[in-house]
DNA sequence: CATGAATGAGAATTCATTCAT
DNA sequence: GATGAATGAATTCTCATTCAT
C-alpha cells in the first residue's frame, strides 16, 4: 500500500482545483458578486465543501487569481531584461495586466468598489504587483522616459479602472486607453 | 375653485421633485445600489409613490442625473467659446465630468458594471454628453491637437472609468490620472 | 368614508396579533428558540411580515410576554392589599408567577441560558417584575417574615429555575418547590 | 510480540479518554451544545472516531460526567457517617451536587431542558445519583428533620434547576437558594 | 480502527415588488 | 394618486452526519 494517505490527499485537492475552476468560470459569467451556490453546482460539490476550502469569498476569490496575479508580477523583470527601452517593457507589461484584468469579468469593478472581503485580494495585489510596476517604473525614470509624479499605485489603478470592459467599450478599447494613458506618461520626448 | 386640478399637478410635481431630491442625497451617501426604501423614506413618501413615478430603478437614477447632464453637455460650446485652444476646452471639460463623476458615490462604477437596468441612463449619456464631448473633439482635430482615432464615446468611457474612487485612490488621482489621458490624447505637440 | 385609513391599521392589527398568537402557540409547542420560519408558517404570513414587526428575536418575545409579564406585576399590589398577611401575598403571587412560567414552555430556561439576544426581555422583567416582587418582599421584611439578603432578583430568578419542567417534573413539582423555598425564605417564625 | 491486541485496546483506550477530556474541557467552555467538531478537535482525533466511539451526542454527555456522577453518589453515604446530623450531611451533599453542576456550564439547563437525547443521562441520575439522595433524605425523616412529601428526585431537580447560573445569578446565588430550600425542607424545628 | 472530506438540510435575514385601501 | 403592509425569492453560513480510503 504505498502512499494510502496521498490518495485522499489527491482527492481533496482535485475538489479543491475543480471548486477554483467552476469559481474562474462563474466569476467569468456573473462576476465576482456570483452567488456561492452558483459556484458549488457548477464545481458539483456542496455549498459545505467550498465553505471548508474557502471560508470566505475574499479567500475563494483570492485563491482564483493568485496564480495569475503572480505570473504577472514575474512577467516584469523578464519584459524588462529583453525590451529595447524600459518604456517598452512597460507597455508590454501593461498590455499583460489589462489581459488579466479584462478576462476577469468584474474583478476590476469589485477591486475599485472598495468591498471590504475583498482586502486581501487587494493586498495581493499590493504586494506582489505594485512593486512588479514600481520596477518599471523606476527603470523609466532612470532613462528620463517617465514624466515624474506617477506612482506604481496609482498607474495601476488607473489601469485597473480602465479595463473595466461593458457594451461598446471592449478589450481593444481598453487596450487603447491605456496605450493613450501610458503616451502621456512618457511625455514630451 | 380655480384650477383645482392644477393643484394637484403641482402637488404631484412636488412629490416628484422631493423623491428625486432625497435619491440624490442617498445616492451620494449609499451608492446607486441604495435599497428602494432608503430613498423612499428619505423623502417621506410610500415606496409605492416612487414605483409610480419612477417604475424601475434606471428611471430614477436616469432622473436623478438628467439635469446634471444637460448642464454638463451645455458647458461644452461654452468652454469651446471661452477658451484659448480647443485643447484648453476639453480640458476644462474633462475636469468637470470628472468632478460630476466624482462627487456621485458610485456612479462611475454603476455605468462601467454594464448593469442592463442602467441601459436608460446610457443612452442618456449617449444621446447628450457624447455630442458634447465629440464637438470639442473635433475641434482639437481641426486645430491639430489630437491623435487620431479617438472617438468621444470611448474617451468619456475611460474618463468615467478613471472616476471611479475609493481608499488609496481619491479624486485627486482620478484628476491627475485623467490629465494624463488627456496628455496622451494631445500626442506629440 | 369614515375611518378609511383605520381600515389598514385594524388590518396589520390583526396581523401583528395573529403573528403572536402564533409565536405564542410555537413557543408553547417548540420553546423560545422555535424557527422564525415555522412562526410565520403558522400565522399564515410570510416571514418578511414577522421580521417587519418584529425586527429581532427578542422583540417578538418580548412581545408576546409583555401583557402577561405586566398583568403580573399588577398582581402584587392587589394581594398585597386582599391577603391577611405580606408573606400570604408574597405566596399567592409566587403561585402566580409560576403558573406564568410553566404554561410558557422554555422561556424559564431561555431567559436563564444567557443568550443576549433576549436582553430585552430580561430587562422588561427586571423593570416591572422585579420592583412588584420587591414591595412583597418590604412588606415581610417590615413584618418581620423574612430572613434577611433576599433580593427580589435572585428570588425571582429561583422562583424561574424552579418553574422550568419536563417529564417526571411538572407544574405540581414546581409549585411545591417554590412553596418550600419560600418557607426557607419566612426562616424560624 | 507478546498480546499485540491488547497494544491495540490501549490505544483504543487512550483515544476514548482523550476525547472525553476534551469534551469535557469544551462543555465548560461552550456548554454541551458545543459543536462536535469542536470537541474532535481538541481530542486531536477526527469526527469519525469521536462518532464510533459516542453514537450520539447523548451518549458523549453521558460518558463525560459519568464518573463523576458516581463520585457523588458515593460521597453521600460518607458524608452521613461524618456528619453530627442527617440534615447536616444533606446540606454538605446538596454543596457537592451545586459545585458539580455549576462548574458544568449549561449541564443544568440542559437536563431541565427536556431534550429527548439526554434521556441517557436522566437515567444515570435517577440510577444512582437519586438513590443516594434518599438515602440522606430517609436519614433526616427518621431524624425528624425533614417536611414530609419531599421526594429524593423532586429535591434534586429542583437543586438541579437552582443551579442554572447566569450574569446575575452566579454559584454563590445558587448555592444560598439552595440552601433556603433545604431551610424550608427541613421545616420549623 | 481512524480519518476527515464531502454533504446538504436548516436557519436567519434582506429587499424588490405588488396591490388593496 | 398615495400609501405601506405583505410577500417570498434569494443569499449566506453552520453543522450534524456519513462513508470511502
Amino acid at each position: 500500500m504505498p502512499e494510502p494517505v496521498g490518495v485522499r490527499q489527491a482527492q481533496a485537492q482535485r475538489t479543491r482545483s475543480g471548486v477554483l475552476a467552476a469559481a474562474a468560470a462563474v466569476f467569468v459569467e456573473q462576476g465576482v458578486q456570483a452567488p456561492v451556490r452558483d459556484i458549488a453546482e457548477r464545481a458539483g460539490v456542496g455549498v459545505g465543501t467550498l465553505y471548508r476550502n474557502f471560508p470566505t469569498r475574499a479567500d475563494l476569490v483570492t485563491a482564483v487569481y493568485r496564480h495569475q496575479i503572480d505570473t504577472c508580477a514575474a512577467l516584469a523583470p523578464r519584459l524588462l531584461a529583453e525590451s529595447d527601452s524600459p518604456f517598452t517593457a512597460l507597455t508590454r507589461w501593461a498590455d499583460a495586466f489589462v489581459e488579466f484584468l479584462v478576462t476577469k469579468h468584474g474583478l476590476g469593478a469589485a477591486l475599485g468598489s472598495g468591498d471590504p472581503g475583498l482586502e486581501n485580494l487587494h493586498t495581493l495585489m499590493l504586494d506582489t504587483l505594485v512593486p512588479a510596476c514600481a520596477t518599471l517604473l523606476d527603470a523609466c525614470a532612470a532613462a528620463g522616459e517617465l514624466e515624474p509624479g506617477i506612482t506604481a499605485y496609482t498607474l495601476m489603478r488607473a489601469i485597473g479602472n480602465l479595463s473595466i470592459t461593458g457594451p461598446d467599450y471592449g478589450r481593444a478599447d481598453a487596450e487603447r486607453m491605456v496605450a493613450v494613458l501610458l503616451a502621456g506618461c512618457r511625455g514630451r520626448t
